[in-house]
DNA sequence: CCGAATCCATAGGGATACTG
DNA sequence: CAGTATCCCTATGGATTCGG
């Protein structure tokens, strides 16, 4: 009775189809969030070794150190990122994928893929529709 | 100079690689808000016959009238959606998928599928990071 | 039936200053 | 160096009411 369309389980019912909430929706608005599509490429850019939280702001200018923070703990929460702490002065602390942080970059690489393809169009969808008042 | 990595292009720096902002972060904050995905998976149930405005409610039973239309509007906005107004009364209003809206649902695909696979080990990664008061 | 308008509560996220 | 803590502003989104 439950099937599945385009990764999603949904039922049909007498009114219509219904999507079956799967509880990804969690996950979809971190990885949707602004920025943790960055700092997963970042550390997917090497995947044999660590990189430093510097060596990460440093790598996405505009992040502000608090985001940085905040976003590296949250990946680290949700297993898709691991965290090394040094205990020396000044301290040092390492990030790297975890595994299965590992095993999202194929599926993430075909989304920013089709988003590099089509974001000029949807640019100018975009001020089309705004030129246009909306009346398309 | 320039390279890609999982779909995005960076430069290596003397102080290491940086990513450069190919401007796909609007399209992503987009996809990840609280009901983009839920829609463009319902539309994309049919892809023959277009919704009307109150099937794809039904569809997402706990999204609001406002929600719903709000996100309709961006959808259609980008391009990747399209609206048809019947001037009739009561009045019907029909969304389907552009075919721009359709390349994207391999893509849409593979993520919501990895999700899928992963969301169980994600949930169990949180509670016990959540237990050890962070301090995994 | 579809959606615009309004009100309001909460979450996201920037700037800055402080600490081991 | 790698964070915390605080303040504050804005965006998101729910509930409700009104309109064509």
């Amino acid at each position: 009775m439950e099937k599945i369309i385009h990764g999603r389980p949904y039922k049909n019912t007498a009114k219509g189809p219904i999507l079956v909430p799967c509880a990804p929706h969690g996950v979809l608005a971190r990885l949707g969030d602004k920025w943790t599509i960055l700092i997963m490429s970042i550390l997917a850019m090497t995947p044999t070794t660590p990189l430093r939280f510097s060596e990460i702001k440093n790598g996405i200018p505009e992040i502000s150190q608090r985001m940085l923070t905040v976003t590296l703990r949250n990946l680290q929460r949700d297993g898709l990122v691991l965290r090394h702490y040094f205990c020396e002065v000044p301290p040092r602390v390492e990030y790297e994928l975890t595994l299965m942080g590992k095993t999202m970059l194929p599926a993430l690489e075909g989304f920013t893929g089709w988003i590099r393809e089509n974001w000029q169009a949807i640019e100018r969808s975009r001020q089309a529709f705004d030129d246009s008042n909306g009346d398309l």
